[in-house]
RNA sequence: GCGGGCAUAGUUUAGUGGUAAAACUCCAGCCUUCCAAGCUGGCUAUGAGGGUUCGAUUCCCUCUGCCCGCUCCA
């Protein structure tokens, strides 16, 4: 991070205290690690950000549900879902040069580096045969630059001795994996061989669990029967009522089911403020499609994506690729709606390599944060992985029956059903299925059953929340008639999210008339929008302070409303808009709905 | 979890082995006819715990938190 980027983060942080956006949580105890409130401003903010998504995601769709799970959930729902699994990975350290090592990962890691590879090639290939001299040789050259804290580097003659004498009694290294530790230790200890660092050499400590994933007990004693987790993603709760919803919604596949809730994971570095926290929001949706095999018999093609297609309004004929362009796209609107356009996000595409198990695709929409740009968003393309876990771990049917399918398969000769299966069979050849299973998922197609594919657009909101503090924040000079120059710290946040709509001062607190009049604006507001009155010192300070918060009006009564300087002016304000600073005039009667038309 | 740095008021910064200082902010009052004006008064701090000492904010240890790097990030 640069030291301009690292200060315009501090500065942020310090606002968001000052002004009551957030605050560490436990403070007066110390704080604790990966944990944040939200203060009043705060909790408008996020109140606000949760409502557009909400608002836009289902209110204003006709295909799209809610959904409000328990965060605690049967415990075989995180088994099913892989997170017990890749939630609690063993963990070892570099006793030398202290950097961590995933266990399930070491051999991979360890294949990749420039020291084993240069070991390997003085080892007989195929075997584990070596000449002592020639390892010896290299532990005192070569090895000495590439793997510095190896045994073999750090004391050659006594490790290639021991080595040497092992193997002569037979207990010499059963496979590759086990040659290394053997290089890796100096002498044979009780604890056993040494596992090598992938990046020195040196000795890593055994392994030790990481639990990712927050752990209680439910019932009032602890015991291993009834242990229970914290959801570390809302997602599979989705999942999991699936079949509820479907049930009771009258929904048809497409079709999508959202959710906001809390979500817990215990990070191992929390870092950058709040945005990666161990307690956070989430904002997912789990939208339903049709698999492309099923589009295909209804509509006899898929839609694939080709660069410029339209992606204004869903089509039938959409295969999975479309679908996923549309969401990205969707979520692109939305951002832009609350103030992060284009030239603040990022995309990342991930590449084949990086994709999650279930994953076919999955976009990452970037937010530049002063200390780097960061994930905001995931849009994955999941196939039908979850629910296909949940109905193979529960046992339950989940798939869905679709009128549609059944009706355009009927309509297929069998000779036509037998080449159906033929292509299907093709395209999968690669993909270790039989032709049995291929012929017996074809076969509940023409029924008119199947597992429905999934887009996941899964957003976090605190971190959207930073991001909409960081785009917002600015600092302006600003010069007064004196010609003193001063900075003006302003949110730029977009009104629909601001934590107060509207400011009402009387100019001056010392004259019962303007007070009364501004209390009487206050009364006619508040039920409609957030507002704050306020009187306290000069009106230039109180405009100041509603900037720093991000308040997109302000509006001021004065002797003109109170019809002190004629009557023409009665029963109007001044309006004065944030990010201009520009004032202007407007009756009393018309504020409400200039106010609302700026900010709905 | 490891390594390095840091910790004094809401913020930014002084300072000391012997009563902790200032500016801005904040609050109250006065004043004030539109952009952090002025005057008066006020609140608020040595992160927590232990040790050395007659006495520790200062020296030592432990913990916690923050920042940077490693690592992780479905």
């Amino acid at each position: 991070m640069s030291k301009e980027a690292q200060q315009r983060m501090e500065k942020i942080v310090s606002l968001c205290k000052r002004r009551g956006f957030i605050f560490q949580s436990s403070e007066i105890y110390g704080g604790l690690n990966g944990f944040w409130d939200y203060g009043p401003m705060g909790a408008e903010l996020k109140r606000n950000l949760r409502d557009t998504w909400w608002q836009t995601m289902t209110r204003d769709r006709d295909d799209v549900v809610g959904l409000d799970a328990s965060i605690i959930m049967h415990p075989t729902v995180w088994t099913a879902s892989g997170h017990v699994d890749t939630f609690s990975d063993p963990m070892s350290t570099c006793k030398h040069c202290k950097k961590l090592v995933r266990s399930d990962q070491w051999w991979a890691m360890m294949a990749e580096q420039n020291w084993t590879q240069s070991i390997a090639e003085l080892i007989e290939p195929g075997t584990n045969r070596f000449q002592p001299a020639v390892l010896l040789k290299w532990g005192k050259g070569k090895g000495k630059q590439l793997a510095p804290n190896l045994a073999l580097v750090r004391n050659p003659d006594v490790t290639i001795s021991w080595v040497a004498e092992e193997i002569e009694k037979g207990r010499g290294p059963a496979d590759a994996t086990e040659l290394y530790k053997f290089l890796a230790t100096e002498q044979m200890a009780i604890t056993g061989l040494v596992t090598p660092c992938p990046h020195c050499g040196g000795e890593l400590t055994a392994p030790r669990p990481f639990n990712l994933m927050f752990r209680s007990h439910y019932g009032p004693v602890e015991s291993e029967d009834n242990i229970c987790y914290l959801r570390p993603e809302t997602a599979q709760a989705i999942f999991v009522q699936f079949k509820n919803v479907l049930d009771s919604s009258r929904v048809k596949v497409p079709f999508g089911i959202a959710q906001i809730g809390k979500a817990f994971r215990n990070e191992i570095t929390p870092r950058n403020y709040t945005f990666r926290s161990r307690e956070f929001e989430q904002m997912e949706l789990e939208f339903f499609i049709r698999p492309d095999d099923a589009v295909c018999l209804i509509h006899g093609h898929v839609e694939k994506w080709r660069e410029g297609a339209d992606l204004s309004a869903p089509n039938p004929a959409w295969g999975w690729e479309m679908w996923h362009r549309y969401w990205v796209d969707q979520r692109t609107k939305y951002y832009d709606s609350v103030g992060l356009g284009t030239d603040v996000l990022d995309y990342h595409w991930q590449k084949p390599e990086e994709l999650a198990h279930y994953a076919r695709a999955t976009v990452d929409i970037l937010f530049k944060f002063p200390f780097g740009t960061e994930e905001l968003e995931g849009i994955a393309a999941r196939g039908d992985f979850d629910l296909s876990q949940h109905q193979k771990f529960s046992g339950k049917q989940l798939e869905v029956f679709d009128e549609e399918l059944k009706a355009a398969a009927e309509k297929l000769s069998n000779e036509q059903k037998k080449e159906f299966i033929d292509e299907l069979f093709e395209d999968r050849k690669c993909a270790d299925t039989t032709r049995e299973e291929i012929a017996a998922y074809a076969d509940k197609l023409f029924k008119g059953f199947y597992l429905p594919h999934v887009i996941e657009p899964s957003a976090g909101l605190d971190r959207m929340a930073l991001a909409v503090l960081a785009a917002a924040f600015d600092e302006e000079t600003v010069t007064d008639e004196k010609g003193k120059a001063e900075t003006r710290t302003v949110l730029r946040l977009h009104p629909r999210i601001a934590p107060v709509k509207c400011a009402i001062f009387p100019l001056l607190k010392n004259r019962p008339e303007l007070v009364a009049k501004a209390r009487e604006v206050e009364a006619s507001l508040r039920r409609h929008m957030n507002i704050f009155y306020d009187e306290a010192g000069a009106i230039g300070r109180r405009y100041r302070r509603q900037d720093e918060i991000g308040t997109p009006f302000c509006v001021t009564v004065d002797f003109d409303t109170i019809g002190e300087n004629g009557p023409e002016k009665v029963d109007t304000v001044t309006l004065r808009h944030r990010d201009s600073m520009q004032q202007e005039r407007i009756p009393i009667a018309e504020l409400r709905a200039r106010l609302e038309a700026a900010i709905f």
